[in-house]
DNA sequence: TTCCAGGACCGGG
DNA sequence: CCCGGTCATGGA
């Protein structure tokens, strides 16, 4: 149980029923990702090369579609589903959780939070610029960072820029950023993965502290920001980022360390800990 | 005005 | 190894 959706097409558009454990306002709007924008009613953003344009509805019988417009079936299956993570059995991860105290409310409260598969060099790229900053303020960078540097698609909206394309320029070029001494930070890792200093497919495979020790060969890059590009955009799923407030949670309600249920998932258990910890 | 934001770097002890 | 100050920016 819990991945056996179905789809089907309707012209340009293409309907997901039976999805298991996803909402759009959690998975896409829980400081994980940072192009997402919810406008009436749809949820938007550029991602890779593809737009997304996506709806959720919530049938009668309580069970979730979500819509695609604009989406063709090799689109949905080549890209959306590894994407959204479609094909991970959420519900049998969670019910694990669920023998835990406080892992169960924060699953009750925010069912559907969902890990993102996001492209490695822009989950990279973002958390750098995520250090020391504030989600408005973070969004608001890539967004001028995307405009000034990424593709311009047919739709108008723009890509995320390429690692080669930012390690051309200077620090003081990013300036219109607004990024201020996170600048510097960008330049350097843009310039080690495209030189491959960096090799960001090769980290994927890694174990974890092999995995985080490459990427702390960048400047700006600590524990917590290689743990976020490990668990959002390398496929790490283990990987556990450790920010003010996840520190808050380990020492109010886990002293003795996460259940071992979580063993294996752990950056699964930090996102629903945290958005619910920090929600309430 | 001061404080703070999904941290990391740097210097001194 | 560990500690505190510092780093840009802007909203509260």
């Amino acid at each position: 149980m819990g991945q056996n959706f179905t789809y089907k097409v309707d012209n340009c558009n293409l309907t997901v029923e039976n999805i298991h454990c996803l909402r759009l306002d959690y998975a896409l709007d829980c400081g994980q990702s940072f192009r997402w924008e919810k406008n009436n009613g749809h949820w938007q953003a550029v991602v890779g090369s593809h737009f997304g344009d996506l709806e959720e509805i919530i049938n009668k019988d309580g069970t979730i579609n979500i819509t695609f417009y604009n989406c063709t079936k090799e689109e949905f299956e080549s890209f959306w589903i590894h994407y959204l993570n479609l094909d991970k059995d959420y519900d049998e991860i969670l019910s694990c959780y669920k023998k835990d105290k406080y892992l169960s409310k924060a699953i009750d409260e925010f069912y559907g939070i969902r890990i993102l598969n996001q492209d490695p060099w822009e989950a990279l790229c973002s958390f750098i610029i995520s250090q020391n900053n504030n989600i408005p303020r973070i969004k608001g960078i890539i967004s001028r960072l995307c405009e000034a540097y990424g593709e311009k698609l047919p739709n108008g909206q723009y890509s995320f820029p390429s690692a080669e394309t930012i390690a051309k320029l200077e620090p003081e070029d990013l300036a219109p950023l607004r990024a201020g001494f996170r600048n510097k930070y960008i330049i350097d890792a843009a310039r080690k993965v495209a030189d491959g200093t960096v090799d960001l497919d090769k980290i994927k495979k890694l174990p974890l502290d092999e995995a985080e020790a490459e990427l702390l060969k960048i400047k700006g890059v600590g524990p917590k920001v290689a743990q976020c590009a490990l668990l959002y955009g390398l496929g790490q799923v283990d990987a556990f980022p450790i920010d003010v407030w996840v520190k808050k949670i380990m020492a109010d309600l886990y002293p003795k360390g996460l259940p071992n249920c979580t063993k294996g998932t752990r950056g699964i258990a930090q996102q629903y800990l945290f958005h619910w910890y920090r929600n309430k």
